[in-house]
Order: C-alpha cells, then structure tokens, then sequence
DNA sequence: CCTAAAGTCCGTAGTCGCTCCGGAGTCAAG
DNA sequence: CTTGACTCCGGAGCGACTACGGACTTTAGG
C-alpha cells in the first residue's frame, strides 16, 4: 500500500502520517526499490487507532501509552480503563470550563442594547476582571491543560 | 507600576505580557531610567481586557478587533455584538464536538468487562474507524479550529 | 558597606500537532 | 516524449505561550 491509500484507509492525512513516522509513533515504514513507503494492513490499523483516538481528543502521548498497552496481552485492560476514565474526566472538565465561557458571554451578549454605543457591556463586561464580572463563576475557568483535536480546514 | 505588579493586577502572567508587548498587541511600555517597564492604569485596563478575553476564549486575532472597535467611540457596537455572537457560536459548537467525544468514549469505556483483557471493547473500539464505531453520531467531529483558551499549569 | 536574593532585561528555543513549501526524483497515461 | 500526478525530504510556520540563560538592578539583612 503506497502512502496515499494509507491514508485513504485511515483517514489520516499523507503529511500527517509521515509526521507520526518522523516523531517515532510509527515505526519507519518498509520501502519500495523506488524509495516510495510501503504499508502492511497491520500499519494501517495501526493508524486507524492513532486517528480515531485523535478523534476522541486523546493526545499523541497517550495514544502512545494505548498502544503500549494493547500490545502486552495480559494484564493491560486495567490500564486502559484508567487512562480512558482519566481522559473522560479530562474532557468533561473541558467541556465545563467552556460552559462557563458560553454562560457568561450569552449573559455579556444579553447586556448589549444592541445599536447604543455609548455603554457597551460587552466592553465594558470585557474589561472587568473576572472575579468581579462573575462573582457567582468558578473563580477561573482553569481545567486540564491537555492539547486534544485539533481539527485542520473547515472555518466556521 | 512594574511588570510584576501589572502582572499581580491583570491576572496575566509576566512573561506573557512581556510576549503581548511583542507581538505588538500592547504598545510598547514606558521605560524607567533602568529600563524597567513602566506601567499606566489604563495599559493595566486593556492587559485586563485581554486576559477576560482568553477566557472567554477569544483568539488574540479577535480580542485585537475588539479592542480596535472598543476604540472607536461611535457605531461599533452591533459589530462588538455580532463578533460577540460568533463567537459564542463557536464555543456551542466546540462544546458539541467534546459531547460527542465524551459520549462515545463513555460508551466504548462501558463495553469494557474491566479484567478480561482478550476482548478489550476499549482497544478494539479504538481501533474501527469512527463512521464505523458510531453509525449515529456525526461523521467527524469537526467544528471551528479556533485556538482559544490555552491553560497552562495546573494538571488535572 | 557588603552580600545575597529577588526582580528585570533580552533574545532564543521549545512546546503540540500538525500543515505547507520547494525542489527533486518517479511513475502512468496520452 | 511530454504532461501531470505522486512521492521523497528537510525545514519553516502556525497560535499562544513558557522556559532558559546570562547580564544587569534593586532591595533587604547583617
């Protein structure tokens, strides 16, 4: 399988795979008499993995570790049952830290007269730090850190 | 007042301001006859301003329109608002894509007895690609690409 | 007054996960 | 034989920081 249906099958971006290569998540692909990368259907499931779990906002590092785990055959289902709990967790506090945003700036929004410039409260809302515009809100938005999809094209 | 304590007042980190001042979307400061940065309240004012603006998640890119339009003092606010709302817009559909990711994996975590590793729902979920895994949900979760809130220390 | 610690300066490099670029070689169709 | 598509590679760029190292200044304590 040249790298093009590689990448066809897996949904995963032609650069994008040699990117994985060139950092160490796939091994380097066997070559053909013409330099070109050759790809088994074992490499490819391989990705499979590497891009839905992308899709699930893990991290490359963690998929790694996955990946670790899924090839020792005992003893791992533990492990990754942790890591995908720990990773759920991750996102739901994600998902509240941008509730909190949305809350706050439909309430911003709300304020907003709409043509009068005079009080904006947009700006006005904007320019009050946090803990004074939202005494109610958890002090800051902080959560996990954690990088998770980046999603390429498509602008909203 | 010094970059510390402009730091202290802004809830922005020094080295951040610092990077702001760069990139040109702080003018650059005053200097002390040392060379120490010397801060004005209403620097300080528009240094709150952007940082309620990433967390609110605005982009730099989008808190410098705003500024810009907070600057001029007539006919700007149906533009604050309508930026305001896509804004928002965008949050809703980031906060729909993390749904569906804590949705699925949830369900992929459920299927996994928790011990008996040779069919480990988790791995093999991972490794079906997502139209496959999940014929209800969305194709993709994709949605806006937009960088937005980066929260650096504080691991979960 | 001296010293040590803390604060500030600066430019540069590293982070994450890609994405795009340019220039060169290869291959299949017309 | 030419054209266009495909592949190769290394390197730069993105966004929004964060960290580092070496030089300087200021401040507090002895």
């Amino acid at each position: 399988m040249k790298i093009s249906e590689a990448a066809a099958a897996s949904g995963c971006h032609l650069e994008t795979i040699r990117y994985y290569e060139r950092i160490g998540l796939l091994s380097k692909a066997a070559r053909r008499d013409n330099g070109y990368r050759d790809y088994t259907h074992a490499e490819v499931e391989r990705l499979c993995f590497i891009t839905r779990g992308r899709e699930l906002g893990f991290s490359l590092e963690e998929i790694q570790s996955l990946l670790a785990l899924a090839e020792q055959t005992d003893m791992s289902c533990a492990d990754v049952d942790r890591l995908a709990r720990e990773h759920l967790a991750d996102i739901q506090g994600r998902i509240q830290a941008l509730q909190r945003m949305a809350q706050e700036l439909a309430r911003t929004i709300e304020g907003c007269a709409g043509g009068a410039r005079a009080r904006c409260a947009i700006l006005s809302d904007l320019q009050t730090p946090a803990d004074r515009a939202a005494p109610n809100a958890t002090p800051a938005p902080k959560g996990g850190r954690r990088p998770a999809v980046h999603r390429p094209g498509i602008d909203a």
